[in-house]
DNA sequence: TTGCATTTCAAACACTTGTATGAAACTATC
DNA sequence: GATAGTTTCATACAAGTGTTTGAAATGCAA
């Protein structure tokens, strides 16, 4: 297996490129030339271009993942095997929000790999994201055990909409700075973390009653 | 200019094309076959395939801002000049969700090609969408009108997450299908558009006292 | 009909893409 | 130090892409 060199200078090479530019116009040929390797080792180490787009995805998620279902773990642990909504939904969009945002984003090419991954959307990492649902459910199952009484469907739409409000928050990040002329702190992470987390738990707090048709006003017909 | 039948056929062929099989990968030749027309007609009536997409987006995303102001308008002058706040956020949502939501999807194409626009990521149409921040502001300026005493920073970040929970929802509405189980109920439309209205509201009025920090429990500093 | 402009067509062009090949260089084991 | 296995390399391949070309067909006015 020698010393791997090659391998994790195509690794990291692809990842800075895909970060900078998209998936849409890095060639393996930019690749291999950013890493001073060969054009035939991304083919010889990974099998193929898309399974090497996987593994860079695969492993920054996996991470995340991880990093998730640890404070999901301390959480439940901290409350005594319930841990309060808010913290589960902290546990759901902090890592993957302090991982996307901020002034690590300038820095960590890791970060803006994911932030890439998230606006284009190109098959080997959708095939990956659609294998994602089993470790949602756990999400959903810690809900549950938090909030006993809440009709299954709310959970889901709850969990739902705090994942729209960090995702739509990283894929848009410049379109809402632009938007509010500045207005927003894109940067202030902790402060974006409370506030999805916040409108999370008034969303499920909030529609218990009318849970069924939450009309606030008359609307007309059409 | 002729008939015109041409490119109204590469249009429809194309859009239908593009709805089912993404943008990835279908080819000009895989359309003019659809369309019965010659490859080189979608270079003489449209410049390019840049163009010929972004012809279709455009189309299909000035119809529903139209759609979207005509709504605010109603609303406004409903309420002599100041709509209520969740009659914004309903013609902001509404006619997105109502397009591309429902049962609406297995029959029109149009809007089967709005939520592949929105999923994939093509740089024709990104470039459109940027262009979308004026039509943006006319919403934000009505919810400063509905609700003066706001802080801009806010009404921005309602603005911003009624959209996420829309888009998100049109997104992933396969995935959230399969996570629920069926149990969240993607056909209706209307209990979406009143769910997601419903949080937006809350999401802006509950935020009003703890509006700067808005923090439910303790955090561990990490 | 004649002439002119628009539109269609088949064919080719120019280029990029990911992948395969087979020889060469290297490395470690005996 | 010979040998077997691994890794690198230059190069070629095959396929597909959007686009261009120049001629043929068509439509329309005088």
């Amino acid at each position: 297996m020698a010393s791997d060199h090659t391998r994790s200078a195509i690794l990291s090479a692809a990842e800075r490129l895909y970060a900078d530019r998209g998936f849409g116009d890095v060639t393996l040929r930019d690749i291999v030339a950013a890493a001073n390797v060969n054009l035939a080792a991304v083919n010889y180490h990974f099998g193929s271009k898309d399974e090497l787009i996987a593994e860079l995805f695969v492993t920054r998620s996996l991470a995340t993942n991880r990093e998730r279902l640890n404070e999901l773990k301390a959480a439940e642990e901290a409350g005594g095997g319930r841990a309060g909504i808010d913290a589960i939904f902290r546990a759901l969009v902090g890592p993957t929000l302090r991982g996307c945002l901020g002034p690590s984003s300038e820095g960590s090419t890791a970060a803006r790999f994911m932030i890439r991954a998230s606006i284009e959307s190109v098959p080997p990492i959708r095939r990956i994201k659609n294998r994602e649902v089993d470790h949602l459910r756990k999400f959903a199952a810690a809900m549950r055990r938090s909030l006993p009484g809440r009709a299954e469907a709310d959970l889901y739409w709850g969990l739902h909409f705090a994942l729209a409000m960090a995702h739509h928050t990283i894929r848009e990040r410049e379109r809402l700075t632009k938007l509010s002329e500045g207005l927003c702190d894109l940067d202030d992470v902790q402060g974006i973390i409370d506030r999805v987390v916040a409108v999370s738990v008034m969303a499920l707090a909030g529609g218990e009653t009318k849970a069924k048709a939450p009309r606030l006003v008359a609307r007309d017909g059409r």
